[in-house]
RNA sequence: GGAGCGGUAGCUCAGUUGGUUAGAGCGCCAGCCUGUCACGUUGGAGGUCGCGGGUUCGAGCCCCGUCCGCUCCGCCA
């Protein structure tokens, strides 16, 4: 059908009778010569028809319309002198049609494929026209690209991929699971995994030692930009290895990765941040350190205040810190209206962030009547803040502190569009990561990551004397500008270890047996040291192309409803096919 | 479950204080055009202003409800 693809031919071809196939991108028809510019997935080539070489042939040209499937026979030839158009590849040359065939009309389609179009709905409807615009064309391939780069890596690394169980049990904590039910066991249903953790651990039992897995997860949970009800994990387990080799792969694997997919040389030793440092200094577990704009602690400039506020916190336990986002002065009245509103919903008790603002050599604050001078001198001090800057100031405990400046450290950043290096990649590893965390509604303590998750040596001690909010997991974040790209733990392989984190838990014997019977089980035959990972393959795929949102760089993906518009899914299904698998819907349409 | 932004021609959008026949660019159709590459040019067709109700002499514009899309919070071990 082809001799050549679209992005092939160069002056070097030129006289060679050639052969193309693919899409009319655009014709332009002068009333005499007429010109085509085809198009297939690897670029164009103008083919051009002059009347008075073929004269029928120049007729049936004229009827192209963009779209059209089209082969073009023809000989290359060079362009005439001044016509070459440097921005394609083979803008030297075209193609002198002898012979045009008409493979497959197209109809006028719903948007024109070279223009930017903001209308999702329309987009996802005719998913298979937008995957034609280049963006899209170049955003499938460069996942491609970075997926090969991974399986390659890994594959020379040693590992081994196995694929484990798409319809499985539900998850004992975590998200809502997709339920499928079972015709062959009425009453009984699988659910599609959240991730293959305990078959990847079972792997390990097995004596595979490494494995990978690129491998579909699934999350019945409300959507966003970077969150899909499906979406890709770059699953690793390995056994005999510690955080530190774990870490050493991943910056390895991730190097390979963007050097696939961006042509960037990633150094291989991301910097290292705990997760108490993260949350002190950046308000986050996934830092972007594009920028700066740490949150600085107070405590000792108002250690002897009499300003009654910060005494009575300082004086319960709590920390007074504040944020200087430098240059940003000029805020404007929606701007800091829009701050308050975040960070009231992040914590702040009262209605405003306080703050202090220097323009025009002049401090402006609701607190300057407030502080002695001393104060005021080491908070500028303290603060650097110099004109034309803004310190936003939040009081309280330690946690929501954090939360509500880590808040309004984000949303400065996009207000002052500090997020916008596309350039820079600032991957980071965030460590030490608690291991339990009190669950505020039910009052008991919860597994940060998960319940197989070793706490680190030095804690144990701090484990048996119930110092839970103080032990430190051997788990492990990799972020980049701001993403989480993935994270993991090293697992506990011990019985007595397990137990013992079953018992902090409040899991009782019973429901052990019920919900970790197999891999509880599997643990009793000689288990290995083990411990692994899971990257985000979707994000690292988005982050990689630049885009904004994950459903650019999948090929068909769900909207923000959890829909596919093309296909629409999910549908209704008849009642036999319900009655088949022992379902009766108990959801009433709404009428009115 | 909550908040915000949006919905006007096939597409992207404009539409003033509520006032005559709702506009532009691109696309589409037809004509002209022999070196363009977002070809040019002349003309034409194309509208349930998301949907329902209300206020008004009069609604694209105001009010109420509702549907759809996007973003965020909750949620996502």
């Amino acid at each position: 059908m082809r001799s050549h693809h679209c992005n092939e031919l160069r002056a070097s071809h030129v006289g060679e009778t050639v052969t193309l196939i693919g899409w009319v991108n655009s014709a332009r028809d002068h009333g005499g010569v007429i010109f085509i510019d085809l198009r297939d997935r690897e670029g164009l080539t103008q083919c051009v028809f002059r009347p008075e070489e073929n004269a029928a042939l120049a007729e049936l040209s004229h009827h192209l319309r963009d779209e059209d499937v089209v082969q073009v026979i023809g000989k290359v030839a060079k362009r005439l002198e001044g016509t070459g158009n440097d921005k394609l590849g083979t803008g030297e040359i075209e193609i002198v049609a002898t012979e045009l065939n008409i493979v497959n009309k197209a109809d006028v389609l719903p948007f024109q494929l070279d223009k930017e179009l903001s209308n999702e709905d329309l987009r996802m409807k005719y998913r298979y026209l937008d995957l034609r615009r280049p963006r899209m064309n170049k955003n499938i391939r460069t996942r491609h690209a970075i997926t090969a780069a991974a399986r390659r890596y890994l594959d020379d690394k040693g590992f081994i991929e196995v694929e484990t169980p798409i319809l499985s049990n539900p998850t004992p904590e975590g998200a809502r699971d997709f339920l499928v039910p079972s015709r062959l066991n009425p009453g009984r249903f699988y659910a599609l995994p959240q991730a293959p953790q305990q078959y990847k651990q079972l792997l390990m039992v097995a004596g595979l030692e490494k494995y990978f897995q690129i491998a579909r997860c699934f999350r019945d949970e409300d959507l966003r930009a970077d969150r899909q009800p499906e979406f890709t994990q770059i699953d690793i387990e390995a056994s005999f290895i510690n955080q530190e080799d774990i870490i050493k792969l991943v910056e390895g694997l991730l190097a390979s990765m963007f050097k696939a997919g961006l042509d960037l040389d990633v150094p291989t030793s991301f910097p290292r941040m705990t997760y108490r440092d993260a949350m002190d200094i950046y308000g986050s577990d996934k830092p972007d350190t594009r920028y700066d704009m740490r949150i600085i602690d107070l405590g000792d400039v108002f250690a002897a205040t009499e300003f009654k506020i910060f005494r009575s916190i300082i004086d319960g336990g709590g920390v007074v810190r504040a944020i200087n986002a430098k240059g940003f002065a000029g805020i404007t009245t929606g701007q800091m209206n829009r701050l308050n509103e975040i960070a009231v919903q992040a914590g702040l008790p009262v209605k405003n962030l306080a703050f202090i603002k220097l323009e025009n050599g002049e401090y402006k604050s609701p607190l300057w009547k407030i502080f002695t001078d001393s104060e005021k001198e080491a908070v500028v001090a303290k603060l650097d803040l110099a004109e034309g800057d803004i310190v936003f100031f939040a009081a309280g405990s330690r946690d929501s502190v954090s939360t509500i400046l880590g808040r309004v450290r984000l949303e400065v950043a996009v207000m002052m569009e500090l997020n916008k290096d596309s350039k820079a990649y600032n991957f980071l590893w965030v460590v030490d990561f608690p291991l339990l965390a009190l669950d505020t509604e039910t009052g008991s303590w919860a597994a940060v990551h998960h319940p197989f998750t070793r706490p680190n040596k030095d804690d144990v001690a701090l484990l048996d004397d119930g110092k839970y909010e103080e032990v430190r997991a051997v788990a492990y974040d990799v972020v980049l500008n701001g993403y989480e790209l993935g994270g993991g733990s090293i697992r506990i392989h011990e019985k007595d270890l397990q137990a013992k984190m079953f018992e902090v838990l409040g899991v009782g014997p019973e429901e052990q047996q019920e919900k970790f019977a197999h891999i509880l089980d599997a643990f009793r035959f000689g288990a290995p040291p083990h411990g692994g990972l899971a990257l985000g393959l979707d994000r690292i795929a988005m982050l990689v192309s630049g885009e904004d949102s994950i459903r650019e760089v999948i090929a068909f993906p769900k909207n923000n409803k959890g829909a596919d518009l093309m296909a629409q899914s999910p549908c209704v299904i008849d009642f036999k096919s319900l009655r088949e698998v022992y379902i009766q819907s108990t959801y009433k349409e709404k009428k009115d």
